[in-house]
DNA sequence: TCTGGAGAGTTTATGCCGTACACTCAAATG
DNA sequence: CATTTGAGTGTACGGCATAAACTCTCCAGA
């Protein structure tokens, strides 16, 4: 518009700023999960990645991906690619399935939108792949199916990722009701206690409410996980 | 417009067809429930809602809802509502959470959004306060602190809506893409098959999904539930 | 050196969504 | 009978994903 001004004056010095053509898959899935990671899911749109990359329109986009939802897909897969994932199992089977579940967690907790999205799309990214098959190696090495190995895998990530999702939205909705000082926290769990003293018939959970005790969230994960591996211990005989 | 019709021209027969001031909390809930268990969350909208109810605007229901998320709230506590939950725990502990998993189970999979919204929301309805109290005596009584209650209780829960929560993302998943008879889920799986064999180093996965082998959905379920209750179990000791 | 794609990024438009706001009009209340 | 109330409506707004048509730059081949 202001170059190309008034017809056969070509304005040479007034150059396009820079060629940029310059967006890729990788840019773009880097991009998208950096908006996830500052502004959540709900501040995950098309033109907040878009405006991340550079002064790109959000349409820019949708020439290297099809869709949001195969945006996700590179998302699920890139975090996933974060996970430290050794070349062959060890040799202690516990040691190494416990090794990945913390690895995982420890991923969600960088990523927290990973747990909300890995429900939502089929688990076909190479690196997620790769990781299914480490834990189909481990154990199927300690003499279970393949069958069986897939249903223990199954309920570790299951375990992992619920305990995400579930740390993740409890964070979100603090976020959303501007729970960040003590003090707008406190009355938030005030309300709850006394809607549950308000019943009559709620003593344990009032008293919960009243004093929350128990092992904190890492000792919880733990517990947990512990449940699950000593079973399939007990399983694998 | 039609009756109003030239001034001064009353029309009394032309009666407005019936008062229908009809709407409240209940029927809302109600009708969204069903909205929901038969087009999914996707098709879950304050419009489909109304006209499940009759010739009603979206904006009717604002009257008795403050917002969609609140109208979350009441779905969720009306599902819960049909949890069979006893009055007092039996002589059986186990028995006791075990049945009550089942049961819980059991309405997941006649409402399978139920698991998608229970992560997003904060568990404050009655009916999701009183299930929850059921557990806790159970495990009190049994020696556990509040605390540990808590923890335990949380982990049936995980597994419980975990479970819930991947069967129905699989479904919604199948049912977007149109994957109702067996020609076209079978195409499905085998690009999956074929994206593992072409990796080379998956030899395990590409053999499941060549494959599929392992307890059924209901099996899987139960064998994940008995690793969470053996482990309460030993700590319970 | 010219020319004709090809393809990156933009512009514009469509059809949803939740919901704020101002309104109508019948029912309930005095 | 007069007044108030409150259920339901109509309209409008802003935000979303994305389809379609467009522009402009780069590059391949003549």
């Amino acid at each position: 518009m202001s170059e190309g001004e008034t017809n056969g004056f070509p304005l040479i010095w007034t150059q396009p700023p820079t060629r940029r053509r310059g967006l890729d898959r990788e840019k773009i899935t880097a991009a998208a999960i950096g908006v996830a990671d500052e502004a959540g899911l709900d501040g995950l749109t098309m033109k907040a990645v878009a405006a991340r990359l550079g002064p790109y329109s959000p349409m820019a986009l949708y020439r290297h991906v099809q869709s949001k939802e195969s945006l996700f897909d590179l998302m699920l897969d890139a975090a996933t690619a974060e996970i430290p994932l050794p070349a062959e199992p060890g040799g202690d089977w516990r040691g190494d399935l416990r090794t990945l579940a913390l690895e995982t967690r420890r991923m969600t907790s960088r990523h927290p939108w990973f747990a909300v999205l890995v429900h939502a799309r089929p688990p076909a990214g190479p690196h997620m792949m790769r990781r299914l098959e480490f834990m189909l190696t481990v154990l199927v090495r300690q003499g279970a199916t393949v069958g069986d190995a897939m249903t223990y895998a199954a309920l570790i990530d299951r375990h992992v990722l619920g305990s995400a999702l579930q740390e993740s939205e409890e964070a979100r909705l603090e976020r959303r009701h501007g729970l960040d000082d003590d003090a707008r926290r406190y009355a938030a769990i005030a309300t709850l206690r006394d809607l549950a003293a308000a019943d009559g018939g709620l003593p344990h959970l009032t008293e919960w409410l009243t004093h929350p005790a128990g092992p904190p969230p890492e000792e919880r994960f733990a517990i947990g996980l512990d449940f699950v591996l000593d079973g399939i211990a007990a399983r694998l005989g």
